[in-house]
DNA sequence: TTAATTTAATTTGTATACAAATTTCAAGAG
DNA sequence: CTCTTGAAATTTGTATACAAATTAAATTAA
């Protein structure tokens, strides 16, 4: 378990549940779990805590931030604002060559029928960025990527939306024709219907059955 | 210096330039510096390069990050989308004791003549953050705090802005007024041309003497 | 019983020491 | 002269040990 690592590895499993929404992590109790020392996981909890992946319980000790639907729709207020504009800048720069790489992404999702719902969840983010990562904005794109990962959480294994997944893919593949055709504001305009209705779906099911 | 005042200190050597654009931070240069072990220098470290007020330079070592006129444009075309949203979040409740706090703030700075240009620039910040906060939207309000971070080294000691501080002086109170006679959408146009004229003329000073 | 206060337990913060990796620089081959 | 190659030096990563702080428990007073 090196460091870099360890930090993956704790935020994979902060995602999976290993160490649940208001668990409070203490650096004893997971310095014995990875088997490593203390220092290397302070390094891995610092840098969480600035990602908001976890958050001060109390005085000094970090905890695992409750899911609340009051925060994922302000996380997709967020998204809602950030993706449209990373696309209207990645836009002008996006190449035929790099819309064939979207596509063949969701192909791949399509195709592959015995992803996990989380490899799903990562091919299907994998595709936003594709899109975005052209319009060479460094902290806009560390944003959404950090955003991202906070959303993450609030999907568990994504088994929510699994029935919203075909209109999800029908949409993906309008967003491509849109741009391939140089239609940037129906783009836009669908890919902000994407977020919000996805927002929608989740805070909607956040609010039925809390947590 | 204690850990979270070296975090504090660290960040504020940086936007002063003691470590400036550019430079590589080791942790024995720091440790020696700042008279503490590496323990506390890597922590500190660690927050800030997650917070990208400090980027990996090479494969292990980090550095000061450069300043460029397109950065600086893209973390205001940033704070263009998200302070408007958390304007119009906070609206709702925005009550007339916060708006007379802000407008205290505005007082401070006309009168105390005697004002650094940095002590300027913090409450011209807190301004801002008075009305923001009552949006009650931790994330929004997280970002925005990091964005006017990231913002603050380009200000430099804001000497650039000077003749700008009337202008933006009498909009800042155009736009309490506006808050305070619930013409919203008014406020929000405000506010827009106010961060896009800011973005335009910190821009601009950069593409004419870059660093 | 409840609340406040002191004491014990746990947990975090820091220093030092050493291992592993990276970076630098110089020597040699092309 | 430029580009490799390789060793030396520097720098980062990690473990252990101890100090300081926080949290929990227990004792006492109201």
């Amino acid at each position: 378990m090196t460091k870099a690592s360890l930090y993956q590895q704790l935020k994979q499993d902060i995602r999976q549940g290993i160490w649940p929404a208001g668990a409070v992590l203490n650096q004893q109790k997971l310095s014995d779990y990875y088997q490593v020392s203390r220092i290397p996981v302070r390094d891995a909890l610092q840098q969480l805590k600035a990602e908001a992946l976890l958050v001060m319980a109390g005085k000094a000790s970090l905890m695992v931030p409750p899911l609340t639907a009051s925060e994922a729709e302000e996380l997709y207020q967020i998204r809602l604002q950030l993706e449209p504009m990373a696309l209207r800048r990645a836009f002008p720069q996006l190449t035929f060559s790099l819309l064939g790489q979207a596509e063949d992404l969701l192909q791949q999702i399509e195709q592959d029928q015995h992803l996990s719902a989380a490899d799903r969840g990562a091919l299907n983010w994998q595709f936003h960025l594709m899109l975005y990562q052209a319009s060479h904005c460094p902290h806009l794109l560390r944003l959404l990527h950090s955003l991202h990962q906070q959303v993450e959480r609030y999907l568990g294994f994504q088994e929510i939306s699994l029935n919203y997944a075909d209109t999800s893919h029908q949409e993906h593949r309008e967003l491509l024709e849109l741009l391939r055709t140089q239609q940037l504001d129906a783009a836009v305009a669908l890919l902000q219907q994407h977020i919000q209705q996805a927002g929608e779906l989740l805070t909607g099911h956040l609010r039925q059955q809390p947590a």
